[in-house]
DNA sequence: TTTCAACTACCTACTACTAGGTAGGTACTC
DNA sequence: GAGTACCTACCTAGTAGTAGGTAGTTGAAA
């Protein structure tokens, strides 16, 4: 199971680095240090790779999401988290997250991986609109507008920002992307 | 000439439909009529294509916001106008704009074509922030910030919001995700 | 306690196909 | 006759995927 996991591991790399295209098995093979053959035994095609790499990933995102949730920080505190966590995924400028990796070449992935893919922005988006419906009642953001606009443009802006990072390989245009939502939250905590 | 111009649209249309890598020659072949080697007399390599491709689309684009300048309307209404634009590329949620395309699979292009890319950016985010530095002084934006910061975002919104849309084949998702900047963005020309 | 079948995790050696790109030729126009 | 805009025929390298085989492990019946 060990090499399931290496395999899941340097696929979500690549991925996130150079798209769904953007790899093949013979890098896997490579990276791995198994035949490329092989790797059929554990995802038997590539669109059950990208199956497996989409299923785990969103499993870690929302448990991770859920744990902000249920730290009960202010809205604000939970959207800086939230935001954190697309910044730490870009790694230097290098990567962007699998789904905004995903996103962009969609027309090469199958009807499956698309769902998860559309499931995973209609569940971010449902978790920043509960954040967003928080920060009304709590104050700890400002000039909010309805909360499902709100959560959406944050979506679209972290995603947006990731892609900008990347190209230019810098993670501080992220920042000035971020910056004036950022400037929005309360600095601390609002009770 | 002409068939040069059809092989370009052609392959714009791809490349917003599929990315850089998704599609071939041989798909280009096929839609224009024409033998795959005899597109090489045209564009001698993928990369040489692909320059031209982003060359004209920027020439384009940046013809476009000089008209919206020079339209002397309101900083709100020129930001409505700039959304217009990634509105109307996303042609029923089936495309996203040339850079959004090119920036998401960047790893294939050459560095000619990235720099191409990372101009693009740059410029962008440097006409609208001289759109927000105006909206600074007429008042017909609401809510704003550091004009380069706001400038920024706007770009990462319009970009993020099209992979959004493109996921989903679903134009309402951009204006979901653009509906919080727009309600910033006085109603009438302000004098 | 040995034996044996099934299973896991790999292997070599392929297939069928697609990619971008090239060599060399042809018809037509200026 | 030079240049343009195409053609046929081909090449090399890479793609996902398959066929069939092999060590090593496990678990249960003889």
């Amino acid at each position: 199971m060990d090499t399931r996991i290496s395999l899941l591991d340097s696929a979500e790399r690549a991925v996130r680095q150079r798209g769904f295209d953007g790899f093949s098995y013979a890098d896997l093979s490579k990276e791995i240090g198994i035949r490329k053959a092989s790797i059929h035994y554990h995802f038997a095609t590539k669109a059950d790779l990208g199956f497996a790499l989409i299923e785990r990933y969103a499993q870690r995102f929302f448990a991770t999401l859920a744990d902000i949730r249920n730290s009960d920080g202010s809205a604000a505190e939970q959207l800086r988290s939230y935001i954190q966590i697309y910044r730490d995924a870009l790694a230097e400028g290098e990567q962007v997250c699998l789904c905004v990796a995903l996103s962009a070449g969609r027309d090469s992935l199958s009807t499956e991986v698309l769902d998860q893919l559309n499931r995973f922005h209609a569940e971010s988006i449902a978790w920043l609109t509960e954040v967003f419906e928080r920060a009304a009642q709590d104050g700890s953001v400002s000039g909010c507008a309805l909360p499902i606009e709100d959560a959406t443009a944050a979506l679209a802006l972290v995603e947006g920002a990731q892609l900008l990072a990347r190209a230019r390989t810098d993670v501080s245009l992220f920042d000035q992307a971020l910056a004036a939502l950022i400037a929005r939250l309360a600095k601390h905590a609002v009770h």
